[in-house]
RNA sequence: GCGUCGGUGGCGGAGUGGUCAAUCGCAACAGGCUGUAAACCUGUCGGACAUAGUCCUACGAAGGUUCGAAUCCUUCCCGACGCA
């Protein structure tokens, strides 16, 4: 695991082929067919013959969640190492990893028309209501938070309440593919600030020049400018350009400094992964 | 050369006599998030001590008016546009 840009996907590569190994990718937005340029994805040349799973596994039009990746990652590991095989997983999207490690919830499926419900209330409204029905998770809550406010009114609908933490913990620790299986090897790749930002940039040069417009411009037809934003950094930001909200000269220096931010928020995740789990180095 | 409109914090851009260290957006920095996680959310953001708070330096420059000016007046510098 490491922030964008810093070489994971090669990296696992070269992992997978000391070890006979098999690859799940571990990013949100890989998982989408046609977001190549945008989300760099691996080329079958850059994969050197090594299995790659839950990439384009999801039109973009579709949503993918952390809950189904729990499930397709466990799925798959068991059936890469039922295989002999070594199963390795890459990617930048850190919640994800954790969800893995310390599992999510509960099956509390995403529910579109409660949601739809949900969201025609206010702020306020929202966070009355987690707070009323359930007092514990509603202290934990950012009461301006609407996306986790909503997501704990899904969950208490069809649960009573949120299960607390430790509780969590237990149960997931019953399912097989959990956080402290033995033989679990952790690789993390954290680059200094100057390297990284280094890095980003010469992507993005490099993404320009081979038709990220292009790419966003296809995308944006395909699945509208609401979902364009949800998908982010260079969708969302080119999507600005292509709907004439800022100038072409603008993309570079924005997306370099929404790559950068981007790249911290990961640190910060690793940071506090090393911190809670026993994840060394 | 004359005229008009402008010069505000890293940038953009409000404010047009006191409640202004100055709305807001961006950037920067720190952080939160139990199924949209590249999403979503929060805090800090002139400087110094530093919780509150106190002091200092600030709204192109220099003067002036006023109890009090980023806000009014004068001159100068710079920019855009118009007329020459």
């Amino acid at each position: 695991m490491g922030p964008t840009a810093s070489g994971k996907s090669s990296h696992a590569v070269e992992e997978a082929l000391k070890r006979n190994g098999e690859i799940i990718s571990v990013d949100s937005r890989q998982v989408y067919r046609g977001l190549d340029i945008g989300t760099e994805k691996i080329t079958v040349e850059e994969m050197r013959g090594v299995p790659h799973h839950l990439i384009d596994i999801r039109d973009a039009k579709e949503s993918y969640s952390a809950g189904e990746f729990v499930a397709d990652a466990t799925r798959l590991i068991a059936d890469i190492a039922g295989r002999g095989k070594f199963p390795i997983l890459a990617g930048g999207t850190h919640f994800y990893f954790n969800a893995l490690l310390h599992g999510l919830p509960t099956g509390v499926d995403a529910n579109p028309a409660l949601r739809e419900e949900l969201e025609k209330l206010s702020t306020e409204e929202l966070a009355a209501r987690v707070a009323q029905r359930d007092p514990r998770r509603a202290a934990e809550l950012d009461p301006q938070n609407r996306r986790r406010l909503i997501r704990a009114l899904e969950i208490i609908a069809s649960l009573g309440h949120v299960p607390p933490r430790d509780l969590l913990k237990r149960r997931t620790s019953q399912h097989p593919g959990r956080s402290d299986l033995p033989g679990i090897v952790w690789i993390t790749i954290d680059p200094s600030k100057e390297e990284l930002q280094t890095r980003i940039d010469t992507r993005l040069a490099s993404a320009l020049a081979h038709g990220l417009v292009d790419e966003v411009r296809r995308v944006r037809e395909a699945v509208g400018d609401t979902r364009l934003n949800e998908l982010g950094l260079e969708y969302k930001i080119v999507g600005e350009f292509l709907r004439n909200e800022r100038t072409e000269e603008s993309l570079l220096p924005t997306l370099s400094a929404k790559l950068w931010q981007y790249a911290r928020r990961q640190k910060a995740w690793l940071r506090k992964l090393k911190k809670e789990s026993t994840l060394q180095n």
